[in-house]
DNA sequence: GGGTTTTGCCTAATGCCTGTAGGCTGGGAC
DNA sequence: GTCCCAGCCTACAGGCATTAGGCAAAACCC
């Protein structure tokens, strides 16, 4: 009667599943070896110790992501494909939580040097690339856009605009406009803005 | 030999110092009793529990962050105050980082209701004022201030800049500037971008 | 000023969690 | 059929949160 083999693989996904239930910081040895029927000492076996099964939920959790933003940017250009990059995000967060939450943390050097690491980086310079953004520009809108996207998904989870009205998506809106003609005049006018 | 007679607010005090030096969630009920000389079970008399203390934490950093940010905008407008605003924020979560993450979450109802978060509504409020915008787009104007400013400083914290050039004074100073060139324009030309 | 109450820190003890050490077993290799 | 070993198990050693109850000194009352 042995169930799944318990892999490295699939610990890490149950653990990433438990995340999105019970928040991130949920996240225990304990309880994820009792989801899987398992004593928590069998666990060692397949990952060294719970930081390495975190870092597992948060290379997971990279990977899914830039999948799904590769699929939502794919064949589209400036507005739409800001929107979709955008949207991705958004989707994500809202739908896997604990998830998203571990990717707001200091990333081990697994995550870092991983092709979904990679995977991001090629994304969003395509991205600009289609604003017609110098190269040298490049690096400042994509800290820009990330700061502002993740900012904006961070306050909503954490319940910052729950005590406003109107709804965050009107927010979200008019963030997502704001942005977009930002990128269209930077182009012409960064260079004179900061001397 | 009694020393600080061990009250809620040193306690929180103690505290708070000890997330600036472990982090956030270093923040143990018997790190903090350690520091204060004192026995776990001590602590019991004036803190709740250990979620009574975080909170404590979030209330004490957001009543700090409040008193710069209005130091900093004082007699300010426009871009100065917005400079302001942003350094001011900037500045505590360089300078006291585990404080700073304690603001990062989800916020306990002591801290909601605080006289501080009534301070922040007000501040962000008279800024944008400064700026001409419509009463009804200030929210969307403060949350998307709100989200790029702590999306900057998130992203900055966790060493997402740290595997590319140049430095994020560089992004930073791009970003403010970016701010305060939308809020110029958000007030002749919102209307017409999002129908 | 002496007795009493109150305050505030203490010790003791429970339960959950991480992490280590070592035992048992069942299925594959030969 | 026997041997080997991968993989899960039990046992155990800390560390932390939290509760219960003791004790001594300060404060208070008359």
């Amino acid at each position: 009667m042995t169930r799944t083999p318990l892999t490295a693989t699939a610990i890490i996904a149950e653990a990433a599943d438990l995340a999105d239930e019970a928040g991130f910081d949920g996240v225990t040895l304990s309880a994820v070896a009792r989801r899987l029927g398992v004593q928590t000492p069998s666990l060692y076996s397949h990952v060294r110790d719970r930081a390495a099964l975190l870092d597992g939920i948060t290379a997971l959790a990279l990977s899914e992501l830039a999948d799904r933003v590769a699929v939502a940017i794919a064949g589209r250009a400036d507005r739409l494909a800001l929107h979709g990059f955008a949207e991705a995000h958004r989707a994500y967060s809202l739908q896997s939580p604990g998830r998203w939450q571990s990717l707001q943390r200091r990333a081990g050097a697994a995550a870092v040097e991983s092709s979904a690491a990679r995977s991001f980086v090629a994304l969003t310079d395509a991205l600009l690339r289609g604003y017609g953004l110098p190269p040298e520009e490049r690096v400042h809108a994509t800290r820009l856009i990330g700061s502002t996207i993740n900012g904006f998904l961070a306050l909503e989870a954490i319940g910052s605009f729950d005590h406003s009205a109107p709804a965050p998506e009107v927010s979200w809106r008019k963030t997502l406009d704001a942005l977009d003609a930002l990128l269209m005049t930077w182009s012409t006018d960064a260079q004179n803005r900061t001397p």
